[in-house]
DNA sequence: TGTGAAAATCCTCACGT
DNA sequence: ACGTGAGGATTTTCACA
């Protein structure tokens, strides 16, 4: 069990905070009932603790022309872990590839992919993923829209 | 045409917001070599285009108890709109499902499920996913681990 | 944990280029 | 469209109760 501790009103917090991270101290305090130190305090200690991992603005996708989502299985040749290692390296290097999860099953890895259209796709799919050495080979599965996307862990 | 018109500068912002949403104009100003105020009113034009949607924090899943991935393909009964609304509610409502695309392909939906552990998986699956009147059936795939998970659009 | 206050920072805009 | 400059509000941060 190495997962922090959380109260009623730290869970509060987060919850806060995930839905909109810039946002005062002072209207959190108000929002969970607590005074602006304790919040101050108590955000200074899931962050140190790596609950809080950092704040980030959203982009939306459309807006700038990425907006076509692939998902990606991919097999590997292998199951060497130098192998995989390098291919995680891959997929870190490449910011298409926004997530990347190593999978149970048919399949070694599954990856959500964003580029701007069909062309981008095959682009990074041919000269990128499977052209990598380590990938046997790969089964792609297109979006046609996003019905939902939340970076809110439910607490 | 309906994407905003970004130049290099807005790029660099887009970029380092991106990255860290918590962070001064001054200091945004610095990196991208403009001033503050010619940063500002990008920054708020890009806002009130809807290109930056909002900043949120995040939370490191494991740290609280929710380090298990599951990908969930759905296919519907039937394709009538009023049956896919009604599964775009009930996905939308259920925090647990952290994404949700609607696909092309063999399956109708692909679900991005951020639970517990299996059993809790099992309860939504068992109580939700699959008693949904618009559900035929559905596939679920385990993340063993999270290889790679980024919020930012490349820009 | 809460109150309070001080200091620093930052946002915001008007103006001139 | 950009930069300078400055006012004013807001916020962080901490000492003390």
């Amino acid at each position: 069990m190495n997962s922090f501790n959380l109260d009623a009103i730290d869970r509060k917090i987060l919850r806060i905070l995930q839905d909109r991270g810039d946002i005062s101290h002072a209207a959190i305090a108000e929002a969970v009932g607590a005074s602006p130190a304790s919040c101050w305090r108590r955000i200074k200690a899931l962050e140190t603790a790596g609950v809080l991992v950092k704040t980030v603005s959203l982009v939306d996708p459309d807006l700038v022309g990425r907006g076509l989502n692939v998902f990606c299985q991919v097999r590997m040749k292998s199951h060497d872990p130098l192998a995989r290692r390098n291919f995680e390296r891959f997929v870190e290097s490449h910011e298409e590839v926004l997530e990347c999860y190593s999978m149970s099953g048919d399949w070694d890895y599954l990856l959500r992919v964003l580029v701007a259209d069909v062309a981008d796709y095959e682009r990074l799919l041919m000269r990128g993923i499977l052209t990598h050495e380590a990938v046997a080979n790969s089964s792609s599965h297109f979006a046609l829209k996003s019905v939902k996307y939340s970076t809110a862990v439910p607490v």
